[in-house]
DNA sequence: AGGCTAAGCGAAAGCGCTTTCGGTTGTCAA
DNA sequence: TTGACAACCGAAAGCGCTTTCGCTTAGCCT
């Protein structure tokens, strides 16, 4: 015996099988399965039988005989950020919830696995790749060097990526486009007035903070502004990291009149600077955020952010990988999807000055 | 065949089986599954053999397979609450990580399901159970009457609810003690001075909204304090309500000085409006929330809060499970945890007047 | 009527593992 | 030397399903 003392054979559904349903119907098995799995070479009248004693009698599959039957997997892996527990993340548990919708539609699972302390991520994927308990994966949070893409590279599992790494060109992923949300937001300001734009941006491995940072650049090289020595901020992840950045900002000779931030909660922590220098966020000096949140909106001013729906990023990413697995080509399931705008309070046109 | 065009039998490993192995080593795969599983009835040797051949040819067993053979399943289900892509929750992914490690330290598995639309909760639950998908439930963010629990209780299989419903005696849980936390949070703005205190809460519906009024109003009594009408809000769920329902208690005639917020979130709405009205929070009006939101601390002034952390309770949860599908009994495993004040500025003693 | 085809079903093998049972060795006491 | 007894391993039966193959029957044409 193994080391656990779990009750054996448990009668899963007061031990319903195949076999007492055949038994039931005076059927086969063999029949029986076939007209459940919707085989032609079986009687209409047969079919109907058989579907309605499943269904009166409780019937399902065990999902493991299934599996061993015929090879298939009908689960898919998400693999957790490591540390996803120390900063809390409101967008993990939308995408899970789209992604396990969409999976469920077609009648497939979801696994999460978190990587616990003392392993790391490709251990993980292993161990659930190796024991066949999933077909496929789901990754986010991606890093512009990532261990678990080119893990499972190797692999040869299907997996599609929600993010993109630095070389993105031979594996299926969506990703916001990044780079555009913030030119946007960059000409945003500039249509209104602004001329000094700072911008305060994340850890840069991770790859939308990296690609953020990338079109604050170019949105700033397209409209011909300088960006003065001290105008932009990296490795900032969170409120109070954000508050001290802006602070030293705001004390520059010239300082901005508006600054675009790689996340909202950045953007918080902004404001609350600005508020705390004796200025008024929205009117002295603007702020744009990322990510929609809840709390931009019970800000004061309402926060300018932009931002996509997780939920539906979840539903599209599973949607991707379904097709993975049936046999759709990696390199051809590539998607860039815009953030929208949303305009709010905290940006207006600079002060008159 | 069925519906889909999965190429079949994809070899997992490839094709590394517990047959091959065996081969490998000159032994049957019966001694060869014996030594893997820890039996007594092998030799040393050969168990050396057999652990060292396994790890370098890359070889798990097959869970499918093993879950057939030993008709046990070493996976937990997580029934996503409905509608969880509407409000964004950040404890959520927190509390999955925490689950999914606990698990694997065990070598367990979480499958995470979702309810699609058109369905509910107990059809879920319904078809990882007769499936034989999970051995067993999580359940969470409950409310006072909850199907799910129900659901559970006829269903028979093990299940432990992160949370509670009106009647608890039957099952396992774990709960935060939020009658507790509110009247430790209600005591410790009577210390500060404060006399006049005004609770905003939430869908009451929920249990956690439930007993945090609950507290709130067995302390006010405690205090001998009065509860004046439109001193208490309910159904408040975000910032913005929040900051409606404090607006209306900051025009009574003897406004609130301090207010017991049922969630962070809430409580950011309450400060807002109480600077909208041209107070400031934490000097004049107090404000006390739950949660121990990351935004908390980067609110102005820092918002003083309760909280516990998501990540622990999943790992109890978890182990409380396993527990359970060891043996023991639902009765014996009823946790009540305390909530611990974080003291920040946002609660103060009341201005002198 | 005879033969042929197609429709419908049963038999049986097999998926990869676990576990019982029994058989073969080697070891030790008598 | 025997016999008894461990220690160790192989054989084989299953777990609950799917799927191939082949057989029976009904239906159709000539």
């Amino acid at each position: 015996m193994g080391e656990n003392a779990l009750q054996r054979k448990p009668r899963r559904n007061q031990g319903m099988s195949i076999a007492r349903l055949a038994e039931h119907l005076g059927l086969s098995e063999g029949t029986v399965s076939r007209a459940l799995n919707g085989y032609p070479d079986v009687a209409g009248k047969t079919r109907e039988r058989v579907i309605d004693a499943a269904r009166t009698l409780g019937y399902s599959p065990s999902s493991a005989a299934r599996r061993l039957a015929r090879g298939v997997v009908e689960t898919v892996g998400f693999v957790l950020p490591q540390r996803a527990g120390h900063f809390s993340d409101p967008f993990l548990a939308e995408m899970l919830d789209g992604v396990a919708m969409e999976l469920a539609d077609s009648d497939w699972d979801l696994i999460v696995a978190a990587v616990p302390d003392g392993h790391d991520e490709p251990e993980v994927i292993d161990r659930l790749a190796r024991t066949g308990k999933v077909g496929g994966f789901i990754l986010t949070r991606t890093r512009r060097k990532d261990a678990r893409v080119d893990h499972l590279r190797e692999l040869g599992l299907p997996f599609v990526v929600h993010g993109r790494t630095e070389d993105c060109a031979d594996y299926a992923w969506l990703d916001i486009d990044n780079e555009k949300a913030f030119v946007d937001a960059v000409r945003y300001l500039v249509e209104l007035g602004h001329r000094r734009i700072a911008h305060i941006g994340g850890d840069m491995s991770f790859n939308f903070a990296h690609f953020r940072h990338l079109g604050y650049r170019r949105a700033m090289e397209d409209a011909e502004l300088p960006v003065p020595a001290g105008f932009v901020a990296e490795g900032i992840a969170d409120g109070v990291a954000a508050d001290e950045a802006m602070t030293a900002m705001l004390s520059l000779p010239a300082p901005p009149t508006a600054v675009v931030c790689v996340t909202d909660a950045v953007a918080l922590g902004a404001m609350r600077a600005i508020s705390g220098a004796g200025l008024r966020p929205g009117v002295d000096v603007s702020v744009i955020g990322y990510d929609g949140l809840p709390f931009g909106l019970a800000a004061h001013p309402p926060l300018t952010t932009m931002s996509q729906s997780s939920h539906r990023a979840g539903r599209e990413v599973a949607r991707m990988l379904l097709a993975l697995i049936h046999g759709a080509e990696p390199a051809n399931s590539q998607v860039l999807w815009e953030a929208t705008l949303t305009k709010r309070a905290s940006a207006s046109p600079p002060p008159p000055h």
